[in-house]
DNA sequence: GTCTATATGGAGATAGAC
DNA sequence: GTCTATCTCCATATAGAC
């Protein structure tokens, strides 16, 4: 065997996350089952297990490999398109498409909100997912020449990313047909944003600001989220 | 016995839905087991059972009875207050005052934001309970004469209940000494929300209004949220 | 190192005796 | 109404074959 082929164990590894991925699509996490996955993936229980510590770290795999495979996706959406406007569009059409087969499974994930638990958006567990992520919305604010109060500036691609955060998570309990209350909610808020920036540095709207400023001061200290 | 004394099976499922709420404060509502409960309580599991049907319902039980028990206090507040930012603080302040002893119930509770289960504060089941907290917000918002869009402020006393969940849940894992972010967070952003609902008539701020009541509209069309 | 077979212990829930 | 005894099902652990 050559030394470029896929180890083996990298096929048995791939096959169980994959068929972990399928049940969760059809039953959902919670009543998805170990014995479920493993016969989906043609290995026994504890093969499962050898590669992944417990169900929870599936799901680690899934937020891994989501990110691997949508990355090169945003890097060509930031390289063709120079507002934030269409960034942000962009952006966020990209994820709401790739999570859209797996609306099942990321709607179980919406338990997890306590910083505290490993599989929440806004662990120590998930830092470095979140932080690459945040780095696209850091790019896509740099390179787009706002003008913004210095004061908040600073904090937009982390406001941008936890907006995007908020916007799946209406997506993912969203029933209307083809999530259209979602797609009306994206493109409306967008909007009033974007005219918020343009009128942020309006005289009349500095009361609004300030406190904004300071607020953002003292919950981003140097915080985690 | 008199038929005006409470009838024992009402004390047998006060005592269960007191220890629930004892052993959820300690453990938080995952860790807690009916086994717990049961003992707690001095009956067996069965008993538990039979007065609640499976452990949902001791949630569903204390979100009753939190209710009721701080009706009256919301009572006051709107009766002693008059301004919008006093009744939004008197409101608030009290709901966290009340569920500060059981936060780590609270906390569990945060799992559900799915509209589809019923512990939902979105679902069907609580639709009740959370028609009557609206109340609250409705009677704060007609009584302060606020000048507003007509397009936005029939939707006010919504926002505002929805303002109020997400500073709970902001709460709710804010592990700041004497949670001194949530109290920043809702000042400030309280403060915003009164000075944008001054400006809101202003002219230079009609395009930022205009799509927020279409949107408004769009979601709330006779939504159960 | 990879994997199968089987065991463990604990959860929510129930049937039926009292 | 209340309790005891028991059921079912799960995530996870372990022992050891290849």
């Amino acid at each position: 065997m050559a030394r470029r082929a896929i180890p083996k164990s990298e096929e048995t590894r791939g096959r169980i996350l994959a068929a972990a991925l399928k049940v969760f699509r059809e039953r959902g996490f919670d009543a998805a089952t170990m014995r479920e996955i493993a016969a989906e993936a043609g290995v026994a229980v504890g093969a499962a297990y050898y590669y992944f510590d417990a169900k929870d770290a599936l799901v680690m795999a899934f937020y891994e490999q989501a990110q691997e495979e949508m990355a090169p996706a945003l890097e060509e959406i930031l390289a063709a398109s120079k507002t934030l406007e269409q960034r942000m569009r962009g952006i966020i059409g990209q994820k709401l498409a790739y999570f859209a087969p797996n609306r099942a499974l990321v709607s179980a994930l919406t338990a997890h909100i306590d910083p505290a638990h490993p599989l929440s958006p806004f662990s120590r567990a998930t830092a470095p997912i979140r932080d690459r992520d945040l780095g696209f919305f850091e790019r896509a604010v740099v390179e787009s020449k706002l003008r913004l109060p210095a004061a908040i500036l600073p904090y937009l691609p982390r406001l941008l990313w936890l907006y995007q955060m908020g916007l799946v998570l209406f997506w993912v309990y969203d029933r209307s047909p083809k999530q259209e209350r979602t797609e009306m909610l994206f493109d409306k808020t967008l909007k009033m944003m974007l005219i918020a920036i343009r009128l942020a540095e309006l005289p009349p709207l500095r009361p609004l600001f300030k406190p904004a400023g300071e607020l953002l001061k003292a919950i981003y200290g140097g915080a985690t989220c």
